[in-house]
DNA sequence: AAACAATTAAACAGTTTGTTTATTTATTTA
DNA sequence: TAAATAAATAAACAAACTGTTTAATTGTTT
């Protein structure tokens, strides 16, 4: 007989518990009570309280960027592709309170100029889709010979720097605006075609 | 030599902290930490962590009942005096949000129906600037004669109701016009005067 | 009814917290 | 400038809490 819980509930219930109270004041009698079974029990499901932080918000930067890769991919047009990742990345995060509220108590989750990134596999899938989608606009001479690896880690820098920026600032509508001029900027470049 | 510290100050500081945490999370040395000092000496201002809550409770409830005598004070005309006083106590709790939260956590600060209510005194004022607008529209033949001391418990029930569902649901509007409706329902009445 | 699975309750070692107090540092006074 | 006083820190302490494990109980399946 299998357990009785779903570990993907186990997660998004933990997310909730340590997105109101952070890693340290959430206690694990929290998230059993949360989940309606006891601390006990708990631990057998999760190995340990820290492996538990670490799947909970691997879990959360899974979802989000998978729910962006599901967007990308209802697109054809690669110019399209390019803008509606820039867009509902940052998009899917402000709708998510529980990820963002983390990210404010847990900075260290996404690390502007850290040595060392913990979810360093996670953001390396991010880096692949923007390479992904930079070869085939390449590919496509709908995008000019620039180097796929080197501009997708750029990107990715500049992204990550307004992402940082956003949930520190959630309401900080100029950022939002300033993140699109940036895309723009990107994509169709400061020079005029006339001049 | 005075102390360092200014009271008021370790209230602030303390409603954050607890409307962050709830009571039992906060710490006195989150507090402590907050204000620049350590634990040892904070208890040099406060009797204990209980007596802390209890009265960054007090003052916080305080300080929005005298915000809205303030309002009502600066008024006149007594029919004005009693729009006031209902929209202003509503606004200034919706802009509050240590406060708001901090009630979202501890409900029994503001209970509905409990046999006791942890901040009667303070609530006891609130009856009583209600009873005093009553007392001074009937004084002046604008209110109805009505009797001032159970229709200001009345009103205070009603008005306690509403709160209660607001700072539960701070984003649902209706609350809002719902509340307004209340106040015009009970200062013109339902009847049509041409009936 | 027995076996097995899942959960709870209890236990335990280590850590944290509320509170107090000894010691140190800062300020004032003579 | 030294002594006295005030304010704060650091350390101590008892109690409570927490992460984790395990014995006992309850639920489910065979």
């Amino acid at each position: 007989m299998k357990p009785r819980e779903d570990i993907q509930n186990i997660y998004q219930t933990a997310l909730a518990v340590f997105s109101e109270y952070g890693y340290q004041k959430a206690t694990m009698e929290d998230i059993a009570g949360r989940l309606g079974m006891t601390k006990g029990n708990l631990y057998l499901y999760v190995k340990n309280k820290k492996d538990l932080y670490r799947k909970t918000v691997a879990n959360a930067l899974l979802c989000w960027q998978s729910r962006v890769l599901e967007a990308v991919g209802a697109e054809t047009d690669v110019r399209e592709k390019f803008r509606i990742m820039c867009a509902k990345a940052v998009q899917y995060l402000s709708e998510d309170n529980l990820l963002r509220n983390l990210l404010v108590r847990d900075p260290e989750i996404f690390p502007m100029f850290a040595d060392r990134d913990p979810y360093a596999g996670i953001n390396r899938n991010s880096v692949a889709l923007i390479r992904s989608i930079l070869q085939q606009g390449i590919d496509e001479g709908v995008f000019r010979p620039i180097d796929p690896d080197r501009i997708s880690e750029v990107i990715f820098m500049i992204y990550k720097m307004f992402i940082i920026r956003m949930y520190i600032r959630a309401e900080d509508d100029r950022l939002h605006a300033m993140f699109e001029d940036t895309v723009d900027l990107c994509t169709r470049g400061l020079f005029s075609e006339n001049a």
